[in-house]
RNA sequence: UGGGGCGUAGGCUAACGGUAGGCCCCGGGUUUUUGGUACCCGUAAUUGCAGGUUCGAAUCCUGCCGCCCCAGCCA
């Protein structure tokens, strides 16, 4: 099919059809406005990216529009802080709100008005019971409810109650506001949901202007219903909300948008939940919401991942109802396509071995020119330096070399990236028999890594000259659990207990080429042989480079030597 | 036990009554100055199960089974 890389919702899916059904049948006059309605509690994660490529992605693609609404209702979870990172977050991943930002609390009037209403009709009543007798009045699955004592107060006490409870005379818990519907419906959302409830605490916006403040039930529709909204996507726990939506709005016979629910997104190796992700945070086990090992959009961003390679991720997963959990390897497909076309290849080593050229003459040094992009020299090239001293990777040498070993060994001829041609000679170890030092002889005939005599050389390491090396630290990022799905334990256990804790790995002596020197914050590159990697954005400076793993390059060879050493 | 949803290869997802397609993973190969990339080939689904309707069923019907959600004055 249309399989455009960065197409937001390129796909068929259910949604697709819905929308393409409604514009066909003109039954919002041809219009398609949806809206991504966080409510500011939390940091984003990969999963809101879904119902966020969603939603502002069907806008973008029929022409519609997108409302960013924050869904600020309950001032004891929420704080401005959130708000400020998910306005990042959204606009990091590309999509643009334009002047259509808003906040369920700047509806709190209509909100309350339509209560008053509702109370008017008779269809809403100030309930006085406890939680705990609400709770019990309410009944379970099998038992039906009972309707509560206060249930057929007249509309003028009702009105009145409910004004005491506006103007604070009141303490939290002591009265409610519910709606009048079926005690005995199957669903529990309609025995007699909450509307209002009383909460003397301050709002990140409203400051103390509400003491009491409405239900998600009761706002969320006129939210959607107040901003013309056509196609209201939310995940599929809220099902059983729908019937309580449709209500209240039909009883209010207002604007009346259609609430579509989709499964929401599962990733393997991780988990998803904010109430998980917190305690990640508080209880240190990363460092913060934007650890680059968080599920979070600005773990991701910080960890080195594209805002196109995320969305491309969400384009492939798909829309459905079905649960799923999407296979990681898939995000780190999208993410290693998209740095493969964009990220300058540059060489660093980050467990340095010295090798000593001896017959490079000494206080001598040359450059070769190598392409960031080998294959497509018009996107530019840079000089590296080369002289008697230079480094390798040490995994890159073995002394004794396994069976289909390309790399250094005793007497073995590798080339070095976009150089020369090396041979072994010595291996200088220290008292502990450790290896400190090759001393090999290069082909001054192979300048730009071939010879005259065509001599086959399989090998190629990358490597790094000695005196004009940058150092750098580099921190190595792994998946953060081990299993594929850490909340399934037994019970006396923890999703924690599955952390994977070589998960980060803080590399300091690496070096890298000269021309790394100054790298901005977030620039990415890929480092040759061996991954792609990003500047951190708070914590590299020019004095020290800082690095983070975004994703190991794929590694063949590991799978050989995994299937040698299995035999 | 009541209600609401959902079951297509290892993982996602398509097919809208016409005989199961794509992506990821996995395996093999070609090219290669990255054991990368690209390209080629391949493995793998009696569409949860059992019946029924039909010339024809993943699609329609019936019955089972399994999984998810719901008893906050959270969203």
């Amino acid at each position: 099919m249309n399989e455009t890389n960065d197409n937001p919702q390129s796909r068929s899916n259910f949604i697709v059809e819905i929308i393409e059904q409604d514009l066909k049948t003109g039954k919002w006059g041809g219009r398609v406005a949806t809206r991504f309605p966080p409510e500011p509690n939390g940091y984003l994660h990969i999963g809101h990216a879904k119902a966020i490529c969603l939603s502002f992605g069907l806008a973008q693609k029929y022409g519609g529009t997108c409302n960013l609404r924050f869904d600020d209702t309950n001032p004891t979870k929420e704080d401005a802080e959130y708000v400020e990172s998910i306005k990042e977050d959204v606009s990091w991943l590309g999509f643009d709100w334009g002047d259509r930002m808003f906040f369920a609390s700047d509806y709190f009037k209509t909100m309350h008005e339509y209560a008053v209403k509702l109370i008017e009709d008779g269809k809403a009543y100030v309930d006085s019971l406890s939680a705990e007798e609400t709770a019990a009045y309410r009944g379970d699955y099998n038992r039906p409810g009972k309707n509560s004592p206060h249930r057929d107060r007249s509309v003028e006490e009702n009105l009145d109650l409910f004004s005491r409870m506006k103007n604070g005379e009141f303490e939290d818990g002591e009265h409610l506001l519910r709606a009048k519907i079926d005690m005995t419906s199957p669903n529990m959302n309609m025995r007699d949901p909450a509307i209002y409830r009383i909460r003397h605490a301050s709002h990140h916006r409203t400051g103390d202007e509400w003491c009491i403040y409405p239900m998600y039930d009761w706002a969320h529709g006129l939210e959607d219903s107040i901003e013309q909204i056509t196609h209201s996507l939310c995940t599929l726990e809220f099902e059983n909300h729908r019937p309580l939506y449709d209500w209240f709005l039909e009883q209010l016979d207002v604007y009346h948008p259609q609430q579509i629910e989709f499964a929401r997104l599962n990733l393997s190796y991780t988990v998803m939940s904010k109430r998980k992700l917190l305690d990640l945070v508080s209880d240190d086990l990363v460092n913060g919401w934007d650890d680059p090992r968080m599920p979070t959009i600005s773990g991701f961003r910080r960890r080195g991942y594209t805002a196109a390679a995320i969305r491309n991720f969400c384009d492939r997963i798909g829309v459905a109802k079905r649960d799923n959990t999407v296979d990681l390897a898939l995000l780190e497909h999208t993410i290693r396509e998209d740095l493969n076309e964009t990220s300058p290849r540059v060489m660093a080593v980050l467990d340095p071995l010295k090798i000593v050229i001896e017959n490079y003459p000494e206080g001598e040094q040359e450059e070769f020119e190598a392409p960031y992009f080998p294959g497509q020299e018009e996107r530019g090239t840079r000089a590296i330096p080369f002289s008697r001293e230079i480094f390798v990777e040490r995994d890159d040498f073995r002394e004794e070399a396994p069976r289909k070993w390309r790399r250094l060994a005793p007497g073995k001829e590798v080339r070095l990236r976009y150089a020369c041609l090396i041979t072994c000679n010595e291996v200088i170890k220290d008292e502990n028999g450790e290896v400190t030092e090759l001393r090999c002889t290069w082909d001054p005939e192979s300048r730009g890594g071939t010879s005259p005599d065509g001599r086959k050389v399989r090998g190629t390491l990358h490597w790094v000259n000695a005196s004009t090396a940058v150092m750098t630290e580099v921190r190595q990022y792994d998946r953060l659990f081990n299993v594929i799905n850490p909340l399934a334990v037994e019970d006396g256990h923890s999703f924690v207990e599955h952390i994977n804790h070589s998960s980060c790995e803080i590399l300091t002596g690496c070096l890298a080429e000269p021309s790394l020197a100054g790298a901005k914050p977030e620039s990415r590159f890929q480092f040759e042989r061996i991954g792609y990697f990003c500047v951190d954005r708070y914590d590299s400076t020019d004095d020290k480079l800082v690095f983070n793993r975004t994703i190991t390059l794929r590694d063949s060879w590991a799978k050989i030597e995994k299937k040698l050493g299995g035999k």
